[in-house]
DNA sequence: TTAAGCGATAGTTTCC
DNA sequence: GGAAACTATCGCTTAA
């Protein structure tokens, strides 16, 4: 097994520590995310103040995500096809 | 209706032009946040690699949310009985 | 297909049948919940009605909840932690 | 103001228990409400075990909701023509 | 490797 | 109109 085996203090605060560490990362990134969730939603808010219907943006930024997502996949397909006939693509910088 | 009267050309460019804006910086946001997203996974990734169990670690970062949204909840509700009893409490600086 | 390869008109109905049963059976609990819904409004009112601040008892009733979430959870991350030490616990009886 | 004026030990304690009381319907009623929330996703959850898509038994169930407030209101109107005309119609058993 | 259960997120509706 | 509750959808993780 891996991991455990574990058999003194000093593994154990070693372990806790990682732990910890793990802990924080993912808390601070998950803060992060959280406030730009935030900025999206005051985008949101701005554009409704302009007048727009905020239903209705978010339906075109989904159409375009899905557009967006499937343009990605055809173009992975593309490359393994290539790859398989042994031709090189350089990637596109977008 | 409260909005456009749109009676003219120069104007519907303009509201796309805005539109066009706001999707545009809600994208780029809304990328960020993929972005800010997978780099979490790698981390799990990496504690997993380190003999460490995604699942708990999950939990425990849910519980430690939660710990925080309850306690800013108290607060919020304290503040309010004070305002309900006509009390005002300086707000600490945080 | 996973599902019907459906030749004859006997399993067609039978499938309407099934279908019907079932959206008839969540129908009735439907309506049991919005009768529910309904008499927490009218307690609410009550409530209300006598001089308390509806606002805050949502609060407290919210906050109850989640400190009963919250101890849902840390049990379960209990167990969990049971587990991946290979140690097994008897489940309460209810 | 109808009720603080809160000048002694007694009136706080009725209050308390006033309030604990309205807590505890509430909480009760609400224990019921999620219950049959449970109760309800059981019943996709079944249904989904026969093949069927819940997705669209969802879709179903939303669609004859929607008919049936639609009924609803119809079957007011109709009851406000009527008593404006002087009508009297006895309310149908459903 | 797929299916399924579960957790998280996004969207809709409702209440104040 | 803004906030909160509920619902639905999506994506991950896990187990067969």
């Amino acid at each position: 097994m891996a991991y455990p085996s574990n058999s003194g203090a000093v593994e154990d605060s070693v372990s806790q520590d990682q732990i910890r560490a793990f802990i924080e990362r993912i808390e601070r990134r998950e803060e992060e995310k959280a406030a730009i969730a935030g900025d999206i939603k005051e985008i949101y808010a701005e554009a409704k103040g302009n007048g727009f219907d905020t239903k209705i943006l978010r339906r075109i930024v989904t159409i375009r995500k899905q557009d967006h997502n499937e343009r990605m996949e055809q173009e992975a397909l593309l490359e393994l096809y290539m790859s398989a006939l042994g031709m090189v693509d350089a990637p596109a910088e977008d």
